[in-house]
DNA sequence: GCTTGTTTCTGAAAGGTTTCAAATGGATGG
DNA sequence: CCATCCATTTGAAACCTTTCAGAAACAAGC
């Protein structure tokens, strides 16, 4: 972007007024606080050693306190509170950890933390993690498969209670090895039947065949699928729907005009939508199928912006039913998934791998449904 | 919602065929997995010990083959590593930082991980953090002052790097003892100066103040502020800017109409969007000044809805420019800041503090601009 | 062949917590 | 007053790495 406002980064500048509109100007004022730091910075962190002397007690008693408490009398455990509270004592998890064997700490990967369907589901699981008196950790892969890899070694090594994720690669060697090693894995959002872990799905399949299914009755030739990249899972089993709906209407699946995207981006959209509006209008589709909320409102914008009403000169159908899909310059026809519900189904089942002897795992697969707005069928 | 699709969770119900559209069907197939589970899972954890003995070499050397590889012979880090590799060792990052006794790890705690501003900050933030090698672990408050200070201690127990953070509650004393007891935290969106910490922010008073006169400059007389809870800075901030611009043009703050709302969501704006339009026209605001683009969607969506024209009957402006902002029903003008810069400049004060001896806390400070879009200026 | 200097490897100690078998102390019952 | 019992508290061991001082191996120089 801009020069001078990404320019003087690390510099200390006070108050440096130069005016850069895009990145905005910045003023820094330093404080008097690196003295107070040091100072204080010097008395090392308690641990229970500390407190056990504070509070005149042993250490398996504080230990107690901590993790017992019901079989500390009220006395001492009122004396070693005193202690912790006036110690700052702070609890070393990865001690604790480390003893103990356990994590309280449950993840989930995202594959774009961007879209809101996945920070819908990510409300779901934490909904279920908090019930169970767990904590989250959200990752975000951002559909990088390098990415991907490195925050599974890294929750791997953190030993994790679970691992949720919808994964860029579902096939990947580092994934089916975790549960070996003994970390519990769900898969959300795509399907998976490996006998490595329980995964929890919207048929993306039907989805698509909806999808078209509505598209063709309400009369359309040409129908384009917009999505990509094409080792995403969604993308292709809603392009395969897409096909699906096609042939069950007596006509070849082939007819579906692919625009391959490289992201499931409202940037892309756009880009897809460029394409498409400069399509001649003889051979330009009527209508298109987007593999997500996010490619059909950058392609209802683009399209908008060059001309194209929406839906008599192309009609649109999105995924996901994010809630800005509701909001958008014409309201989007989507395919609506059960979101933070897929969320919590997916945490319930890594409780119960993690907890339950008798796990078995499952594949649990919700239907989705049609929302039909604007985009589709005028007012 | 529905039923049947909700309550048959636990059950292992496989094919259960029912059809309840809203929460979707679900259909869950048993694997075999189970058994390969245990038998599997029977081989403990390998840890160093087990690598060194199976590589025929002492404990340090595999250590040293992990943290210092160049000064272990090539042909010994050969036999180690494939020692590592059949044993499929996985590093215990407890183990590891008890003793070394740092993290890998910085955390960012979100205000909303469902509003697209705070993930645009946080891709800021991770690509600082990966540049320098590190990982982050996103955590989302959603807005809930208990859920903060859970994280919070979560996060020093963790002995993290160090946290980013978006408050709910900017003062809370929890937020200022970590700095203190060895946890570097930076403020992100938010100014403060109490010497604790670095925070980053953008002038949301100026925010305001812009907004506000870009609406009096068309003309507009009676202006509402929606925006809420008063407990959080940025409304409050946008809100004193936007009274400041009615002071500078010579009228009184006191007129500013306020709505206030429970959240910073889209529902709530559809909230406010139904109390507004229900105002007789003769009172009701020509204009809304909405604290985040969120709740302008709302507000935009359903009065449009309810029939208002915007921006004839109504003009909005929003706050934050998030993609969706251009892409609404009414292309929405908005307050536009800098987001993965914001993100980027927090993530590298915090490496500064953790790195630096002589670090110096600093207050960033960007200036926002106004993007004018539909909203407000009819086409 | 011996000394000196490098490079590589070793082994024990340390880090903060939890766990558990055993000790303590006070109360109860006879 | 003694034997028992229960509720608490204790102290040492264990969890798995990393670190570091020093041992070992080897080469070079004389």
């Amino acid at each position: 972007m801009a020069s001078s406002g990404t320019a003087d980064h690390g510099r200390p500048t006070r108050a440096a007024a130069g005016a850069t509109p895009a990145s905005g100007t910045r003023s820094a004022g330093g404080t008097t606080a690196s003295g107070a730091r040091s100072a204080v910075g010097i008395r090392a962190a308690a641990g229970v050693k500390d407190v056990a002397a504070a509070a005149g007690v042993s250490l398996g008693t504080v230990s107690n306190v901590l993790n017992r408490p019901e079989m500390v009398s009220p006395a001492t455990r009122a004396k070693v509170e005193a202690a912790m509270e006036s110690l700052g004592f702070v609890r070393n998890e990865s001690a604790r950890q480390l003893r103990a064997g356990s994590s309280r700490i449950l993840a989930y990967l995202m594959l774009d933390a961007g879209n809101p369907f996945f920070t819908d589901v990510a409300r779901g699981v934490e909904e279920a993690a908090r019930a169970a008196g767990l904590s989250v950790f959200l990752c975000n892969s951002n559909e990088d498969a390098g990415r991907e890899a490195d925050y599974l070694d890294l929750l791997e090594q953190q030993r994790v209670q679970g691992v949720l994720i919808t994964p860029v690669d579902p096939d990947s060697a580092r994934l089916s090895n975790l549960p070996a090693r003994g970390t519990p894995v769900v898969v959300v959002d795509r399907s998976i039947d490996n006998g490595e872990h329980c995964s929890v799905a919207v048929d993306d399949v039907f989805g698509g065949e909806i999808a078209l299914s509505h598209l063709l009755e309400l009369g359309h030739e040409r129908i384009a699928f917009v999505g990509g990249p094409n080792n995403i899972g969604q993308v292709t089993d809603r392009r395969a729907g897409a096909r699906r709906a096609l042939e069950k209407a007596g006509r070849s699946g082939e007819e579906l005009v692919d625009l391959v995207t490289g992201a499931l981006t409202v940037a892309e959209g756009r880009g897809a939508g460029q394409r498409l509006a400069g399509l001649p209008a003889a051979r330009r589709p009527t209508a298109a199928f987007c593999a997500n909320d996010l490619l059909a409102l950058g392609l209802l914008q683009q399209c908008v912006s060059l001309g194209l009403r929406v839906p008599d000169d192309l009609a649109i159908v999105g995924y996901d039913d994010i809630e800005f899909a509701a909001a958008a310059a014409v309201p989007l026809t989507s395919v609506r998934q059960p979101r933070q519900l897929l969320g919590r189904t997916a945490a319930e089942l890594l409780l119960d791998e993690s907890g339950n002897p008798d796990h078995e795992h499952q594949r649990v697969t919700f239907t989705p449904e049609l929302v039909v707005r604007t985009s589709t069928r005028g007012n």
